[in-house]
DNA sequence: TTACTTACATACAACAATGTACGTAAAGTA
DNA sequence: TACTTTACGTACATTGTTGTATGTAAGTAA
């Protein structure tokens, strides 16, 4: 057949992964065989074993190019705000939010590695990987939290630990039942309020929670950041 | 070979959903055979056969008997108390909670529907039946807070429906936080607490969260008569 | 130009799983 | 007692999937 040059052949890698994600979408990463993605590429399976060990190798090259980018961007965010912590919590978890509703890829991905694979055997690291994550995020919140206390900003009888596994499960149950169904909700907004509410419930000096105190607030936060 | 009377068919039918979880829940749904169950119970895939249509109709029985006891409790649960709406929103919540932490086969039915089973074909008359629980849910809680409101317990700026989602959101955050990774947090505990907080937020006259914090109070209480 | 390597395609061997057909002994029934 | 049905076990045919071995034409470096 004709031989690609070396260009060609990190397309025709790229062209995989991304039948992969359709096809494992629409049944399962089990029950697609890698003669199914071959098909779909319009390569046979000796392209795919090419280019990869086996289905769990592609598999996890398929994550790869969904999750190296945003822990990436979480390793970014590790430089957070000083003067404002809370607001550098609400806006990494606005930053996922955003990315997520606004990135196609990465929502078949989720929903992929949510709804259409099993954690067994050599899956079983991957689910490792999303525990660690997890447990990294939330690590990230409690001393986002803390450094909030430390300034007083923090009602006094907030557990930082416990409220930094709160915010999580929110905005992680929100997006978990978004993925489910789509239509649910409009991810993006009603989890900015509800993001909000919970900041408020936790900080020094609650807010009026008034409709139309969010001009007062945002100059507050200017303020703030100013000082 | 011993033939059985039908009490005793009803036993092997109960010890082939018993094994058949086990083995799911070690080795995913998909990569398990019926032959493999059938081993596990002591049986030939003939007797499976005798029970059950197919794999998925094995799988659906299984879930059933999880599932059915838990929509009981819920329907039970829809003739809640009109004099204290948000203890009853909270109840219900703590109820499931309670169900999951003390009941092994719950947990591990949980865990095979969340992590071991690929939702493609037959298998998405389950998802939607998940859709559909999900959804009952939150409009029970959204009712629940509806009423609340009527009474004047809720703060004025405070959007049942979206409260609702965001309520089950982090119980249902927590709760599939605890199954990927039990020993993430003790669950009942913690959830009790977070619960609290968050019903604490949306309530017409916020208790102090501090036990003898006057300035606390004071302000809450300054915002919640703003509203 | 040669020699080697790359990027695939093709062919094959080995299983594993499914559904069904059929067998059978005991339980139930008239 | 004789017949039917139940609750399984056994055997088989078919199909799908995997990994590997092998083929091959084109790229690439000398």
């Amino acid at each position: 057949m004709v031989r690609r040059t070396k260009q060609e052949a990190l397309e025709t890698r790229d062209l995989i992964l991304d039948k992969a994600e359709q096809v494992f979408l629409e049944r399962g990463v089990s029950r697609t065989s890698l003669e199914m993605i071959a098909a779909a590429a319009g390569l046979s399976r000796g392209a795919i074993y090419w280019h990869f060990r086996n289905k769990a190798d592609l598999f996890d090259a398929m994550m790869s190019r969904v999750v190296l980018p945003m822990e990436e961007m979480a390793a970014r965010a590790s430089a957070g705000d000083l003067d404002d912590p809370l607001a550098h919590v609400r806006a990494c978890a606005l930053n996922v939010l955003d990315h997520l509703t606004t990135n196609p890829q990465c929502q078949r991905v989720f929903e992929i590695c949510c709804h259409k694979v099993e954690y067994v055997d050599e899956m079983m690291q991957v689910r490792q990987r999303h525990i660690e994550a997890r447990n990294n995020c939330v690590q990230h919140m409690e001393r986002g939290l803390k450094n909030a206390a430390k300034k007083g900003l923090l009602a006094p009888s907030v557990n930082p630990r416990l409220a930094a596994v709160g915010l999580h499960a929110l905005v992680d149950g929100l997006i978990m039942n978004w993925v489910l169904d789509p239509k649910y909700m409009p991810l993006a907004r009603e989890a900015k309020i509800l993001v909000d509410q919970y900041l408020d419930q936790i900080r020094a000096v609650p807010r009026s929670r008034v409709p139309g105190s969010e001009e007062v607030r945002k100059s507050a936060l200017r303020a703030a950041q100013r000082a």
